[in-house]
DNA sequence: CCTCCACAGGAAGCGCAGGAGT
DNA sequence: ACTCCTGCGCTTCCTGTGGAGG
């Protein structure tokens, strides 16, 4: 087919969505229910620097997908409004720290917000700090929000030069926003650390079934066109994202997904199947996701299971019946073997060959159960989680594109 | 009952990479 | 730039458990 017809198509192509942009992570609407309580209080503290003044550290804590950033973001922003049209000098600087995980990175990403036509990139971290106190100095109050705080390893220095920075500049101030869906780790902060980031510490519990509901309803009503979708497609969305995690990102990212698959069969209306295949298929995408992060040696030692799986109908029961599925550790242990040894480093041992596969288990890969009575010795049986055919297709385009 | 088999899982230690100290 | 230290992935060794078979 031609590529001018393809985009033909795809253009001239009915769908259900009106934005779907509605409904990605990166949207942040403009009106955030349930979490006024939280919008008042940041924006009670952070008020502090249109009156020209330092604001206190606040810590975010909260499970994924619990509205940390989007109130962050949607709070900063208004700042950022309010002082801009009365002339105030407020600036805020926005780090997710998982793509600037050290000191230095992250103080080169508040430089290179504040100086954008300059490059940073390769001066010594002193001069650097050296230009924030510089910006700040210029009778300026600076927010910055720190996302994933947790992902930064030098973290004790970076809060302590940025709280310095407060008291080397007379004008202006530097507060700081944590972000962090991990609350034991300001346990291993220092002290004075751990004290001065939660000078305000805020707790974002995760939404209920009602409150999702509510929240990707408000949102569907933007994102699909009018009565596309089913009310009942909605609740169930909030009522599977409640249950697993009280995660609105993960109702919204169904609700896409089930648009999307309403588009692909040319359906008019997205109901609650298309939400049930959604699941699925989101479910799918987070164990293929999971096989391509694992190590090697235990993507090997996943295709040695679901190879078995394939090839055997089970193993019997001394009362005879069969078990669908279920292997052996041994056998497991064998075909493991032959493959690791075409690959370029050769197997574990036994012992280290146990620990992954107690670990795929953690990661809910497998099932075990141990064999107990009924069997010659004692032994584990595993069983995979989910489909053989396509682990193993996975596990084998990963391999390939490794050696690639 | 004893021994062997087939495995579980703890303890110790080894080699290595990468960060800290100097 | 050098050593020193430490955590990590792993092996080796060992003790324990429980059915199978003599």
């Amino acid at each position: 087919m031609l590529a001018e017809s393809i985009f033909e198509k795809e253009f001239s192509k009915e769908t259900v969505f009106l934005d779907r942009n509605m409904l990605t992570p990166h949207f942040i609407p403009r009106e955030l229910p349930f979490r006024q309580k939280q919008i008042e209080e940041i924006s009670t503290i952070l008020a502090q620097t249109i009156k020209g003044k330092k604001a206190d550290n606040i810590f975010i804590y909260g499970k994924s997908g619990t509205g940390k950033t989007s109130v962050t973001k949607k709070v900063t922003q208004e700042l950022i409004e309010f002082a801009g049209a009365k002339n105030i000098p407020v600036e805020v600087t926005y780090i997710n720290c998982r793509n600037h995980s050290s000191k230095y990175r992250a103080l080169i990403k508040i430089v290179k917000d504040f100086f954008p036509e300059e490059n940073f990139l390769g001066f010594s971290a002193s001069f650097i700090y050296e230009k924030v106190l510089e910006f700040a100095g210029k009778k300026k109050q600076l927010i910055v929000v720190l996302d994933e705080v947790d992902k930064i390893k030098d973290l004790d220095d970076l809060i302590y030069s940025l709280n310095r920075a407060n008291d080397e500049i007379v004008n202006g101030s530097v507060s700081i926003i944590g972000i962090s869906n991990n609350l034991v780790f300001k346990d291993r902060l220092e002290p004075r650390t751990k004290s001065s980031l939660c000078q305000h510490e805020m707790v974002f519990p995760p939404y209920n079934a009602k409150e999702l509901s509510e929240i990707i309803l408000q949102r569907s009503k933007k994102a699909f066109k009018e009565n596309v979708v089913h009310e009942s497609a909605i609740s169930l969305s909030a009522a599977i994202a409640a249950q697993e995690s009280g995660d609105a990102r993960t109702a919204l990212m169904l609700l896409l997904r089930a648009g999307e698959i309403a588009d692909q069969r040319s359906l008019e209306h997205v109901t609650d199947q298309e939400v049930r295949r959604a699941k699925k298929k989101v479910e799918e995408e987070i164990i293929l996701n999971m096989i391509s992060t694992l190590p090697e040696q235990q993507q090997l030692v996943l295709l040695a299971i679901s190879n078995l799986s394939l090839q055997k109908q089970g193993i019997k029961t001394l009362t005879g019946k069969t078990e669908e599925g279920t292997l052996f550790s041994g056998e497991v242990y064998k075909e493991y073997e032959s493959i690791a040894n075409q690959s370029k480093n050769g197997p574990v041992s036994t012992r280290w060959y146990r620990e992954y596969v107690s670990e795929l288990e953690m990661y809910g890969l497998i099932f075990t159960t141990n064999s107990g009575k009924g069997f010659k010795g004692q032994s584990t049986l595993i069983k995979l989680g989910f489909d053989a055919k396509k682990i193993k297709d996975a596990i084998e385009k990963e391999i390939v594109d490794e050696m690639a």
